[in-house]
DNA sequence: AATAAACTAGACTGGACCGTCTAGTCTAAT
DNA sequence: ATTAGACTAGACGGTCCAGTCTAGTTTATT
């Protein structure tokens, strides 16, 4: 081991060190999916995790692995529950209900947003960020709930050409209008009334393109 | 007239400043959509404008101002051709692909998805703007594709209850897994048989959704 | 030609902020 | 008690930038 810095000590995590990292996570997600990487300063981080900003350089390399650091955290974190596949009857109406439910709860929450909104605000200084969460999220969701149609093909339930096309028109449905609307902040998260709505809109039209005839 | 000054009078916009005014503005569409406001510098405006700094401070009130002037321009310019109804006839499918097919050219475009990401950006900032964007882009289109389909529904054409969540739910189909690819800035501007495919996907199943049956 | 307004190039101010450094404090293990 | 490592508070250098100011040049009008 040619270093045994205090940083990389720390990178490994063990124990006490663990409660302070987390401090500093914590009040860096907040301060970051506030304001906005640009406008996110290191010193409101440290103040915010009550924390001298020497403390987090010995973290943390600066602020680009900082910031690296609390998306993938929240990635994780977030996109967890969408990414498990949902319990698969052969009722495709009940699944594609609690599927939609789970995903819009997510996206359209207030964290859930502003992690997207840094994503889509620096997609060209992280490439790799913005590639992560598609692929933790998005695409995952599609790939789960395309196996699932597949299946409800295979069995002649419904009609499904091409499952994973099918999937995204579904949560493309699903994100309907509400979510440019949350994007722009035009609205503030919506209420379970209208989030049921928008979900059994969406199941309606994707059942009526897909039914067996 | 309390104030006479340079400001003012270019305001006014009279013949020869007119050209000055206009390559300010294009340089700073330019700066701004590629760099996003927070990064994007009056140096560097100015440099690619051709133009003195001082002269963009004759012309406009300072950053912010600069900024609202693109945006709002470029909202007219560019949302102009999917806000005008397309031409109706009783063939539904024709005129929907029509009118897919001219909101997809628009805002897959780069410089759409280069104004969408920057108004997601800033809409913190600038919460009019993206207010602004949304309702001459998203909300204009879809108004006039619900008269539409009003109308198609009155003739016994098209079975539509609410014609303006439908109109709304076409559009999110349209928009698909494509919108958030081009969002992260994960996917070049697509080609023109991708576009045809998603236009055709959506038109569909949005048919099919509202059949008569 | 004379005059005023528009424009240019570049210096400058004031402030924000990243990342580093210093000096000193606290904690825990020997 | 001593010692090493983690931590704090705050200063500091360097950079970048919005917006202003100065001095000189171009342009247009009379």
């Amino acid at each position: 081991m040619a270093r045994s810095s205090t940083a990389a000590k720390h990178r490994a995590g063990n124990g006490a060190a663990r409660s302070k990292r987390e401090s500093i996570l914590d009040a860096a997600t907040r301060v970051f999916l506030d304001c906005g990487y640009g406008d996110a300063s290191m010193d409101a981080v440290a103040r915010e995790a009550g924390v001298a900003k020497q403390t987090i350089y010995s973290y943390f390399d600066g602020k680009d692995a900082l910031f690296e650091a609390i998306v993938r955290d929240k990635c994780d974190q977030l996109l967890e529950p969408i990414g498990m596949p949902e319990a698969r009857g052969n009722d495709p109406e009940t699944a594609l209900v609690r599927t939609a439910r789970r995903f819009l709860d997510v996206v359209l929450a207030p964290e859930g947003m502003a992690l997207f909104r840094a994503l889509v605000a620096e997609c060209g200084r992280f490439p790799n960020l913005a590639e992560a969460f598609y692929r933790s999220g998005p695409l995952l969701a599609a790939g789960n709930l395309a196996d699932y149609l597949a299946e409800l093909d295979r069995k002649g339930i419904l009609k499904v050409d091409d499952p994973l096309r099918a999937a995204r028109l579904f949560f493309a449905l699903l994100r309907g209008d509400l979510y440019i609307r949350r994007l722009l902040d035009l609205d503030s998260e919506p209420k379970p009334a209208e989030v049921e709505r928008a979900v059994a809109d969406a199941v309606r039209v994707f059942l009526a393109a897909h039914a067996r005839r």
